[in-house]
DNA sequence: TAAGATTTGTTCGTATGTATC
DNA sequence: GGATACATACGAACAAATCTT
């Protein structure tokens, strides 16, 4: 398909192998989070390799956050579940040397965040609407200093990700999530959201109102339309910033 | 802030610090893909512990598609890029034991495709238009057998993914690139696009005859049109698949 | 082609750390 | 607190890959 002449194509490493191997295994034996993987001693035997090609390879794959490992009794190796943390980290990684401008994010949030609010109209909790009504309570009042303006945006990004871990769609609910984080730290790191416009600002906050109104009625029009309308007002505030990109490493 | 009354929180494991505080420097002195980092030997120096450790922090960065190693004269550690392909492969691994239905996968797709292909009006090369067409003409006649049905399938993703590679917007287009992959691995592996309908296929086909155009003459709204109508019919095409969800681990 | 130099890759034996009982 | 079971870490030697001469 891809290759040219049968390139190099150098042969793998041992670690590498047994990763494989073990991931081959998990997907085999249908296993699940938690599911116990055998000991070192064990792979030892099983794949005839000292304890440390073992142990580099157990290493490649708690860098996926696909295993965890414990100590002591009981301890061992255990299936994981990637949490979303990690791979927004791990897809962060990817952006490190490629350049995504503030807009380049807002591009793709224009389209989404809509779509995911509409999605959600009429299929939340009233314990989850008052969570949304619970982090928009702690901007309310205008901030003061700059480094409050800050927290308030902060905390504006995580009614979004709030909304995106909502989400019925995970696919959806992740790109959302990451865009957040991304935003978040952009905004806690970098000086973005700097000069504060608060007559925006307040349009902001009402239309997130309006937004939490329309989701409890199971308005998926309305929410789609004031979600929107958001989306284009933080476009238009971020509008100076740009070429402030991604530059940074996985955290964990 | 989310930590309830400082939890355990274990020491963490020696590579472990190795690796992040790798990270760290290759971010602190704006280090670029390809630039050398020290040899083993030296790092077992500075660092004060043994080969071993050393080594499966190597393999923690290796994982993640930050290093690459080479072996015998002038070799060593490596930054690395992270290429789209790892990229993609990490993230399937966080969807792994989520629920994605084929129509998850479209409900982001009928948005984010769309704006790629305005985007890319009046912006492409006429070697990459014809890179495009070389694709299309692979699907030009009527697939016969099941297994033809299928290879073409894979290559009209194979030109959405085209598309994903020429968007200017990173992020776009990663989405975009791995929506495509995730649905050419289902269409490989399962019976994804079992029952062929010719009618509609063909329909898809003078869709992607009317983008080329479009993205040609730099018309973006009649791009976005198109392609917009595309998405919904092969949205509609694969309304009866459901649940068959993405189900693999990473393959590179 | 072949030998030597350089750097990562792999092994084994031993010792230490850590959590459970 | 002590015994147990497990991962974690060290060090020295050897193997393999690859570049240079």
């Amino acid at each position: 398909m891809k290759r040219k002449s049968d390139p190099p194509q150098r042969k793998k490493s041992r670690p590498y192998q047994v990763a494989e191997a073990i991931k081959s295994w998990v997907v085999e034996r249908g296993l699940q989070p938690g599911d116990r993987l055998p000991g070192e001693a064990d792979m030892i035997a099983r794949f005839g390799m000292s304890k440390g090609t073992i142990r580099e390879a157990m290493r490649l794959l708690q860098a996926q956050g696909l295993v965890e490992t414990k100590t002591g009794p009981g301890g061992g190796s255990f299936v994981g579940e990637v949490s979303a943390d990690r791979a927004h980290a791990l897809l962060a990684n990817y952006f490190y040397f490629r350049n995504v401008s503030i807009d380049d994010i807002y591009q793709v949030r224009v389209q989404l965040e809509p779509e995911n609010a509409a999605a959600l109209a009429g299929r939340l909790s009233s314990e989850q609407i008052q969570e949304l009504r619970a982090i928009m309570a702690r901007y309310q009042t205008p901030a003061e200093t700059a480094d409050e303006e800050r927290a308030q945006h902060v905390d504006s990004l995580l009614f979004h990700a709030k909304l995106a871990e909502f989400a019925e769609n995970a696919l959806l609910g992740f790109i959302i999530g990451f865009l957040a984080q991304i935003l978040t730290e952009l905004t806690v790191f970098k000086q973005l959201y700097a000069e504060p416009n608060h007559k925006l600002w307040r349009e902001g906050r009402d239309h997130q109102t309006n937004l939490i109104e329309a989701l409890r009625e199971g308005d998926p029009d309305r929410a789609r339309e004031v979600m929107l309308e958001h989306m284009e007002l933080a476009r238009r505030l971020m509008e100076d910033q740009e070429a402030v990109v991604m530059k940074r490493f996985i955290a964990e």
